[in-house]
DNA sequence: TAAACATATGAACAACTGTTCATATATTAA
DNA sequence: TTAATATATGAACAGTTGTTCATATGTTTA
């Protein structure tokens, strides 16, 4: 990257300020993260359906169509970022969405979507 | 995939009905589209600059510290999703947050990672 | 008009991701 | 204990993405 010499609306000082509210990196990596668990069909399936009720992974398997495998590793994403959580019940694994901000997550963007269509 | 043949807890007809919810593929896969274009740490601060104000191109050139390139081809992404929308300011182009759609999302999301630190 | 500034875009390559397959582990029922 | 069910995980490959480089386009000023 070269340093461009003008740019009249640039204002060193304000664009400093303005970088200190961007969080820091570390947040932004763990944010970018969780996005990107939220960038796949599948996945974004499984929060729907968790969304309306807690279900154990064979109950997905079948409602989704894709293979017992693609259903876990996709759980496991989903849970390693605290989006999904777990509960043991007997032999099944009952996963469930985790809070609120998840709910929000996903209902704002689908609003978005569908305001224009 | 092979059909498992048993699933204690699965009930063909609630999976059908909990299916009939989940947002139809063309929705779903423009919802991926967007968490897909967050999912970039550079896009991720493009949106948190661009939250506290409207910025030209090379404004946020500047305060990222990445090629004018990397930056145009961010905001086309972001603005292909409306995600971000755009004003002509003379020879600036200005960038803005498109909604109160976007904003919630990533503040729901930074609220989230912050919670457990 | 020409020169400078501001932005956009195509190509290309390295890096990353999601799925399946094969297999391992865990729990329950017989 | 053994068999059946339920879930997890490593490897690997095809497909996708973000950045830079080079260049094109658009806008203003001199």
């Amino acid at each position: 990257m070269f340093m461009r010499k003008k740019c009249r609306r640039v204002n060193p000082e304000n664009i400093k300020s303005l970088m200190e509210k961007v969080p820091d990196s570390e947040i932004i990596t763990r944010m970018s993260a969780i996005f990107q668990a939220l960038q796949s069909d599948t996945r974004l399936k499984i929060l729907f359906l968790l969304k309306q009720k807690e279900m154990c992974v064979c109950e997905l398997e079948q409602a989704l169509e894709v293979t017992q495998s693609a259903v876990s590793h996709g759980l496991r994403t989903l849970r390693q970022l605290d989006l999904v959580r777990v509960r043991r019940e007997g032999k099944f694994t009952v996963y469930y969405i985790a809070d609120y901000h998840v709910r929000t997550l996903i209902e704002m963007c689908l609003e978005h979507v569908e305001e224009k269509s």
